[in-house]
DNA sequence: GCCTGCGTTGAGGTCAGACCACAAGTATAC
DNA sequence: GTATACTTGTGGTCTGACCTCAACGCAGGC
């Protein structure tokens, strides 16, 4: 009698279904931006139901892999690598994540990346970050157009630094405090200084000073967290927080 | 009659679960470890299918956040916090993350925890980490003990550090790492040499000098990334790493 | 007494198929 | 010519039946 299950790949259908996109990527059959087949065409290629598919295909989305979108399909994710979107504000809620954490966290990382970007950084970079802080000092009267760029300089030195990995984890984080900020008041900080300041790190960075460029990272951002109120670190003796 | 369409908020079910889910976390009635009702169950409290409850509950395990049991039903992550275990290899596919990268981000991350552990410790940290010391020392004669007492000294660490969110990234890093290292053969590093080290990284946190814990976790961390083979990174021929 | 088997129970896992909702393109009415 | 309505393709949800796994407990054998 034939047994019921036996046959190895029993590992879940889950699983099953993320390896085999998986290995579709790693053997370049799917690159970034790539549209998967229809859910029901697919399932019956798997010869799985479309609901474990599916379930597949969900697990991959949470982690920022594949991107779905109603009624018009399902995506490999392009853009630069994160972790999903929601992971930092669901593991919040669960370990209490305060936002000076992050702030801090923040700071580290990108002051390092800042020194990478230095040390590795090629002239399609260069180009790109003065670009943006040229179209910083343009957008001065406009808020929103200058928190974009401001944005897009930090994503290119993020990219610089030739780690992704480090990439990932403060295109992350940022993302999470970009949307707790603006649940907040539009807070109007100086954008000259601000503009300045990226200046200054750029000239860093392309002078190779990786030093000078960690520094002024640093300075930067804790100018940043200062300007928007999200005040002290952890101030010692002043807490009594009992810990356990 | 069938339900029309627009009830009220139609926002995606899986939303719907994970942020009911994420509310009782937040307002204390799910902690850590306990257990959410039987998914049948589950979903006639929340008037949905048990389909899309699914849907929401494979969504924060994806993220670490939920643990599900075959069998015996599904749970709120303890330990430390983590993003998806996949998650990073996942990425890694995607984006061709290297080793060495890996590694990078590593040091990095964990030089810097090393000093803030220095700056806030306390004294149920400092004791936490000379057991794992001892224990280091008394397992040498078998690696496999070694290495848990090993793992265990560096999450303690990230405690230590006050910041779980860069006790996260490092956990994530750590373990994808150390699972694409029991793939290979079982280095035999020289574990009293190890053992030496840690015993210094930890008396430097105790002493709460940072700078020094820092450098000693680089030093320690570059020495164990060595001995496994995994060698340097972009070396190009202009490797003038004079920096630093 | 203690161990072994096997059935029971409760939980998650998978399946099939119908139907809903959304986005885009296409045809039709004015 | 433009605006509305229809059609199509794709993901989203629902039902309810059935499978698999883990834990427990009772019974039989040593």
């Amino acid at each position: 009698m034939p047994r019921t299950k036996q046959d190895e790949p029993n590992t879940h259908r889950t699983m099953q279904v993320v390896n085999h996109i998986r290995s579709l990527i790693e053997n370049g059959t799917l690159q970034p931006g790539d549209k998967i087949p229809p859910e029901r065409e697919f399932a019956r290629t798997l010869k799985i139901s479309r609901a474990s598919l599916r379930t597949g295909i969900g697990y991959m989305a949470a982690m920022g892999v594949m991107k779905v979108r109603h009624g018009v399909g399902t995506f490999v994710a392009d853009g630069p690598p994160e972790f999903g979107k929601a992971s930092l504000g669901l593991m919040g809620a669960l370990h209490g994540f305060q936002t000076w954490q992050m702030f801090e966290a923040r700071i580290i990382l990108e002051s390092n990346i800042a020194a990478l970007a230095a040390e590795r950084g090629k002239d399609e970079h260069y180009t790109a970050m003065a670009e943006e802080v040229a179209e910083m000092f343009a957008a001065m009267e406009s808020p929103a157009d200058f928190l974009i760029h401001d944005l897009l300089f930090h994503r290119i030195i993020s990219q610089a630094s030739g780690n992704p990995i480090l990439a990932a984890v403060i295109e992350t984080i940022t993302s999470a405090l970009y949307d707790k900020r603006r649940k907040t008041v539009e807070r109007s900080i100086d954008m000259r200084e601000s503009a300045e300041m990226h200046r200054e790190i750029y000239r860093a960075i392309r002078a190779r000073k990786s030093q000078e460029a960690r520094k002024l990272m640093e300075e930067h951002l804790r100018m940043a967290q200062t300007s928007q109120g999200m005040e002290r670190p952890p101030d010692r003796k002043a807490v009594l927080v009992a810990s356990r």
